[in-house]
DNA sequence: CAGTGGTCTAGACCACAAC
DNA sequence: TTGTGGTCTAGACCACTGG
């Protein structure tokens, strides 16, 4: 290939030889010593190239069994879940956050499911707002544990956002993530641009920190909003 | 640690430092090579851990400036696409396709302007359903374009799915995904649970191979479907 | 049981970017 | 200029798992 050959060349080599090459859907690829020895790389580097194509759904590797061609390449989608501030100010839009209301209350029924809580749980329950250049973006209805976060009780949530105050709060937890859409209620109404029914994209993330629910938030966004990735 | 310490140890140990011990967002870790002594390990396999933690989203590493601790982690999420026969099915479902419509036709003027055809391109349109149990559990309204792929213009996708066809045909390419909140049109009701004008889950993707577009495909959801992924 | 990938090591050179 | 991460090598032992 050329004078020192890199993982990524590898890799390259690999590639193409899966979606033009000899090397179809099904079949099983030469072990590691020998295509190292092809190439004229070490192992290592052999097998952190096999690796990383492994990583990126085109083959399944297993011990004794070898390392083969998937009939179907895993396709992944990888999205980046930015701060809205982030995904708003790299438009080069303005950002600007308002809070729309702030209760402390017990945690109705589905919320208590939802999230795992003990009866008569006390959570926080805030609305917000987030605008570009002026124009309502996103709406968010978050929920938060006053049990593991007692200290989400007593911050006014005016100036600084719930998301970014728990990112600087909360090191870090376990989260799920699911898109839906939904059909447009009041809130939503009143706030962006819906009329009532309309289709939403909504974002719904639920957070848990050592075993505990932190918190849970539905993310909703104006109209005609997608989420888009590339790979 | 350990008898013999690997880097998922390693890895481990690191992301507990940054949740829970001392090193807080914004926190420049020492080297490599001290770290490497200090868990009693080799630089390799310290770089490694580095490495995937970094890849987590956790650090941030670069060069001659040192490894850094994120003030706010990256989350992303990744999710799976898989064909949605391999969805159905690992819910134990029954698997069932049938072809709706299948036509060859001049591209409308919203498409070439979609998919990047030049005037009067042809394509194949295809409407198809996929089954969960007997419901319809998607709706698949795809365009293929017969220029890159003169094969589909002679295809009956009427047993093998258009999906399965081309995965098996296009061996790798370029992929754009959105997701979306659609309202259910006039064929959306016709085959899905819905109502018109109700909100409707939508993937949608763009698929490209040697720069020349393949397919477009806008897959419809039935009620209540969400996407969900952990991490 | 034996073959294949998984991983570790010690040492080396290099590329990039901050100072 | 120089420190830090990026990567390669050669060799070794190990763990899983298919036959």
């Amino acid at each position: 290939m050329a004078e020192t050959t890199t993982f990524r060349e590898v890799m390259a080599e690999i590639v193409a030889r899966i979606t033009e090459g000899p090397w179809g859907p099904g079949t099983l690829l030469p072990g590691e010593v020998e295509l190292a020895e092809e190439f004229g790389v070490s192992r290592t580097t052999m097998n952190r190239a096999l690796r990383e194509v492994s990583e990126q759904g085109f083959l399944d590797r297993r011990r004794k069994a070898g390392t083969r061609v998937r009939m179907a390449p895993i396709r992944q989608a990888r999205f980046e879940m930015p701060v809205v501030r982030a995904e708003i100010e790299k438009t080069g839009a303005d950002y600007r956050y308002a809070l729309v209301s702030r209760a402390v209350v017990v945690a109705p029924d589905w919320l208590r499911a939802r999230m795992g809580l003990k009866a008569r749980a006390k959570v926080v329950h805030l609305v917000c707002l987030h605008f570009a250049d002026g124009v309502a973006f996103q709406l968010e209805d978050r929920w938060i544990n006053a049990s593991a976060l007692p200290q989400a009780v007593e911050q006014d949530f005016s100036v600084v956002g719930p998301n970014e105050w728990l990112v600087a709060t909360v090191p870090f937890s376990e989260v799920e993530i699911s898109f839906l859409a939904q059909a447009a209620d009041a809130l939503m109404v009143q706030h962006l641009d819906h009329a009532l029914g309309d289709p939403v994209f909504c974002v719904e993330r639920a957070t848990w920190w050592q075993n505990a629910a932190v918190t849970l938030v539905t993310l909703a966004h104006r109209r005609g909003y997608r989420m888009t990735t590339r790979y």
